[in-house]
DNA sequence: CATATTCGTGCAAATTCCTGCAGGAAGCAG
DNA sequence: CTGCTTCCTGCAGGAATTTGCACGAATATG
C-alpha cells in the first residue's frame, strides 16, 4: 500500500467515522503504529486533520445533530425549489428523486397542497413530515448510502406499480450531447426506470452542472421534458440547450 | 474513545441537556468516574464549563429552544438505546420500529457494526446515513405522518419477505393484562405483522409507559421476548411484570 | 450530627508518543 | 552491474500521557 493511498484512506475514514485510532488502523492495515503515527503527524502539519492522543479527528468536527440538520441551501437552489413547487398542481402525483436540490422542492411545498408525493429518499420523506395535506408514498429497498436513496429489485418493483405525473430527476451532470448522467451505475438505472414510469420528467440544475458529464447516462436529452435553471445564468451557456427539444425554464 | 471526543461529547451534552452528571457519564462510557472528573476539571480550567458538585453545568445557561428540546433524548432514553444497541450482534438482521426511543438505538449503534438494519421509518433510516458498515433496508409504503412510518399493503408485503432476528417494537402503552398497545389501528396491525415475521421481539420503555393502555392492542404480553426499562425505575411498578414470562432487562 | 457521595491527590500500570537508527526497496548515474 | 542517494518502514528505548485505584478531605442530605 502506497503512502498516499493510506493518507487518502485516513481522510476517508475521518469523514465517515469521524475518528481514526492509530492502533486500530495499524492493526487493520497490518502496519506498525509508528507508520500510522507518522502519517497522522504529517497530515496534521498539512492541516488535513487534528492530531489527538491515540489517533486523529477531523478538523471541523461536524457536530452531531444540530449543525448537520440546519443545512443551508444556496439562494439558487432555493429559487429552483420554489419554482418547481409551483409547477405541482393539487391532486397530481409527483415523484421526487433524492439530492439536496429536490429536498428544496419538498421544503418549499405549500403546507396545504393536496398532492401525492412519491420518493425513494428517506431524507425527503422526512422533510414532508409537517405537510398534513400531502400524501407521501415511500419507496423501499436497499439503501444506497452515498446518495441516501432506496435501490435494488424491491425498489424497482414498487416503482413499476406507480405512474407519476411529474418526475423531478436529480443529476450530477448535464451535457448537450451526452445527456443527463450520474456517478453510479445502479443509481442511473433506477432513475431511468422512474423516468420511464412517469408522464413527464424535469431536471433542476444549478449552473455548475451544465456542460459536464458523469460516467453513467441516465437519459438522453430528448427524454426529458424540461430543464429548470436559475435565471441569473449566463445566456451563452444555455445556447446549446436552446437547440434541443426540451423546455428551458428560468427560475 | 479518544479524550478529545469525550470532551466534545461533554460539551454537546451540556448544550442539549443543560447538565452533565459525572457518575452517569462514567457509567455510560464505561470509564471510571475519576477520568470523567479529570476531564471536567480540565475543561473548567479552560473555561468551557462550570464545575459543580456531582457534575458540571454550561457557563451561560442558555435554555435550549423548543424544537431543540424535542430532538433531545432524555437520559433514560439514551440509556435504553445504548443497552439495545449492545444486544445487536454482527451479522444479525434487526428490525427497528419508528419512534424516538428506537431512533436512539440507531444513534447509539457502533459505527463499525456490520449488521442489517430494516426499518419502515425514514427518520431512522436517516440516522444511519453515516454507518458505513450497516446495510439498511428501507420498507416502503404509504407514509403515516403521525408516527412517520410506512404502512399499507405494500409495506406489509415487503415486510413479509424479511425475517429479522430481533424486532425492537415501539409502543405507547404497556399494561400487565392488556399487553402492548398503541393509538392507531393500522399502526397496531403493521407492528403485529412485523413481530410475527421476526424471531424475537423486544420493547424499550421509559417509566411513564408502564401500566397504561391505548385503544389498539399490538401484542399480548406473552408474545414479547423481553422488556427493557431504565434501571432507576421503582421496583414496585415492575412487580406485575415479574410474574409474566417476558424477560425484564434493566438498562 | 451521622451517613453517603463526591472530590482531589498521589501513585502505579498501561498505553501512546517521539527520536534516532538500521535494513530494504526503488531510482539513477556512471 | 555497481555504487550512491532517497524514501519508506519497523524497532528500540526513553519521555509523556492517560487511566484506574486508594485514601483522606470536602460536601451534600436527612
Amino acid at each position: 500500500m502506497l503512502t498516499s493511498q493510506r493518507k487518502a484512506l485516513i481522510l476517508d475514514r475521518l469523514r465517515w467515522d469521524g475518528q481514526v485510532i492509530a492502533k486500530v488502523l495499524a492493526d487493520e492495515l497490518d502496519l506498525s503504529e509508528d507508520t500510522i503515527r507518522r502519517d497522522l503527524r504529517e497530515m496534521a502539519a498539512e492541516k488535513l486533520l487534528k492530531r489527538v492522543h491515540g489517533g486523529a479527528l477531523p478538523l471541523s468536527p461536524e457536530l452531531p445533530d444540530f449543525t448537520a440538520r440546519q443545512t443551508v441551501s444556496s439562494d439558487a437552489k432555493r429559487r429552483l425549489g420554489t419554482y418547481a413547487a409551483k409547477m405541482i398542481q393539487p391532486g397530481q402525483t409527483v415523484f421526487l428523486d433524492g439530492g439536496t436540490t429536490n429536498a428544496e422542492i419538498a421544503r418549499q411545498l405549500p403546507k396545504d397542497l393536496a398532492a401525492t408525493i412519491v420518493t425513494h429518499s428517506p431524507t425527503i420523506a422526512g422533510e414532508l413530515e409537517h405537510h398534513p395535506a400531502a400524501e407521501v408514498i415511500l419507496i423501499g429497498g436497499k439503501l444506497y448510502k452515498h446518495s441516501m436513496v432506496a435501490t435494488g429489485a424491491a425498489a424497482m418493483a414498487m416503482i413499476a406499480s406507480i405512474r407519476a405525473d411529474i418526475f423531478f430527476l436529480g443529476v450530477t451532470a448535464i451535457h448537450p450531447a451526452r445527456g443527463f448522467s450520474t456517478g453510479d451505475f445502479e443509481e442511473a438505472a433506477i432513475k431511468r426506470h422512474i423516468a420511464h414510469c412517469s408522464a413527464e420528467t424535469y431536471v433542476l440544475a444549478t449552473g455548475e452542472k451544465l456542460d459536464a458529464a458523469s460516467p453513467y447516462q441516465i437519459l438522453p436529452m430528448k427524454d426529458v421534458s424540461g430543464l429548470v435553471v436559475p435565471s441569473d445564468i449566463a445566456e451563452e451557456s444555455l445556447a446549446p440547450y436552446r437547440e434541443t427539444e426540451l423546455a428551458l425554464l428560468l427560475a
